[in-house]
DNA sequence: TGAATGTTTGCAAACGTATGCAGGGAGCCT
DNA sequence: AGGCTCCCTGCATACGTTTGCAAACATTCA
């Protein structure tokens, strides 16, 4: 078993140095390149690797990065998860996971716990409660970066997609498509997610004279969305396109359509969702929607949030990546687009 | 901001006791009424937590769980993980995400991550090269229980359903349907879960004087299970039903026999998968499947993982649990079945 | 009452690392 | 050669907790 405990006291003694010296090697500070040398191999001999716990101790800060998330059942959250937590991994960091419940005792209990382990920044994503919660920690010094959710007051950096001008494009792609009535199942109106997309969609509407039949809010649920659906398709003025505020609701609404209400999608209804997760694309859905550029969205986190790990000063900032509407069979294509 | 650094020692002060009292007291060792009292009260005024670090750093054993898993493509691993996370959080653990990729040196680095933030026990699911990963983490003392995949070797405890007896009932459900042709795209045969699951479906065929048609390697694969769908259709003896390894399999398959090959299931084939994720209910697929109990899954994974933890003495356990089989409308339900 | 037993308590030493401080060389310039 | 700066290095301390040890105390029994 030459699996024993090492550590830079070892290393030190077998290097002939010090306990600091082998400290400065394997903490980036200034050393002698014989002094590297020789500490590298003695390191390398004995199999020493620094803890990372008792650094996290002297120095406050872990290499720990607090995922908060609240439910995993959309497809697109655990697909983040995984960039997420391999992007940070590459850069030596760790995803520590706290579901967040919706209760505000619950909220109390994770800031508690995400101060406790000194993560050294923190990802939201699919949280309600992050006013609280995000305020709480970046007073507390600690970096947080809000993913696929904004907040409009500012000092809280975020990556989001261009939802705006998304939902902006999709209302010029059911208008080209020749829909005349169209409905809306948002996102919640709690996120800002949810109301920039229906905000970019009823104003892309409006730029060329229309405006929704229904808006309704379909609270990211997949249960809510097939209830308005009904609503909707009861209504005289029954819609012949709906945009929902993301795939996970889509795939929802477009059980309802046809398995429900006996109803062909695209002939009878056109249906637009919003995401791009990989169901999205499968043959029994095949739905048209705006692609989330999720590389590009983890890229963009990581960068920032370790931007300002290492820059304690660096300005907050919100990141807004512009994606493709990805042309499936869910929704009529007009003449001309690709 | 009373967000301020306090410890151990300043709630000894102002309780009047010593510092190693106010250990005791959080840590559960014996200390008197009064003292208890004293110290509580002290440490509520100020807010105080004991250091999860720290504790760490002295105890060895950290209050994290390793989670290690390969992908999150098939839905049923973040509903575990979510699971996991929640029943982890109510017992005061955490859970530190690793990403196992599939070579061999990546997985060298995880287990050293492992040790190095001394997690108090591992959880491995969906990870493929679990052999060397799970043996030499065993080997260090640090408790294993492997989700959804068992292994031959003793020693490493592992929950799992009991695909025998689930792939069995599989093959009495198809025969009792009338089906004559009766293939399998078996999950991936380097897992016990894949292997299990093909030996209890073949043994009870045979219990019939029947045999599968042929038995394809899908390896969870989505795409490698499309191709063996068309292979097995392309067959003079086409087979008019198809026991899939998993659900996100069996979705492919679906989508592969309906979208291009213009089939009808069930009337041309069968479909049977396997798990009962949540997206086998929704109308688009209405799988029938032999559901995995999620919840009591997760419930022995946690009892069994904390129990070894705490008892490091304890004997290793292999726990299945049984699954009833979910009848929806992807294959013909014989006369008599409910 | 005194001894014996058992429970609390404080002291001090760990755990493994980072880092301020001061001393010691090496190099450079005048 | 002397003074200067600059870079390394080792010493010692700190981070916040747990825990062995021995002293102090309370309790029981003879």
């Amino acid at each position: 078993m030459p699996e024993r405990k090492v550590t830079s006291l070892h290393v030190a003694r077998r290097a002939g140095v010090s306990q600091s010296a082998v400290s400065r090697v394997f903490s980036g500070a200034s050393a002698s390149p014989q002094t590297v040398i020789k500490v590298r191999k003695a390191a390398e001999h004995l199999g020493y690797r620094p803890n990372p716990l008792a650094r996290a101790m002297i120095t406050g800060k872990s290499k720990i990065i607090g995922l908060v998330v609240a439910y995993l059942d959309n497809q697109f959250y655990p697909l983040a998860l995984e960039r997420l937590s391999n992007a940070l991994q590459d850069q030596g960091y760790h995803v520590l996971v706290f579901m967040a419940p919706n209760d505000e005792h619950a909220v109390e209990k994770v800031v508690h716990d995400l101060m406790d382990y000194q993560v050294a920044g923190i990802i939201t994503a699919s949280v309600g409660m992050t006013n609280d919660l995000t305020q709480r920690c970046a007073g507390a010094g600690i970096p947080v970066v809000m993913f696929n959710r904004g907040q409009d007051g500012g000092g809280i950096s975020s990556v989001t997609s261009a939802n705006l001008a998304g939902g902006a494009w999709i209302a010029a792609f059911l208008i080209a498509g020749g829909h005349k009535r169209i409905a809306h199942i948002a996102g919640w109106a709690g996120s800002s997610t949810g109301r920039d997309r229906a905000r970019g969609f009823t104003e892309g509407l409006a730029a060329q004279g229309m405006a929704p039949v229904a808006v309704i809010d379909g609270h990211f649920d997949r249960e809510i969305a097939a209830q308005a659906t009904r609503d909707l398709m009861a209504r005289s003025d029954a819609p012949d396109a709906i945009f929902v505020g993301n795939d996970h609701m889509a795939f929802a609404v477009m059980d309802t359509l046809r398995g429900e209400l006996g109803l062909s999608v695209p002939n009878d209804v056109s249906v637009v969702g919003y995401d791009d997760v990989p169901l999205a694309a499968w043959a029994a859905y095949a739905l048209t929607t705006l692609r989330q550029p999720l590389n590009r969205m983890v890229e963009a986190t990581v960068d920032t949030l370790l931007g300002q790990i290492t820059d304690a000063a660096r300005p907050s900032q919100k990141i807004e990546i512009e994606g493709p509407l990805i042309l499936r069979g869910s929704a009529k294509i007009p003449k001309g687009w690709t």
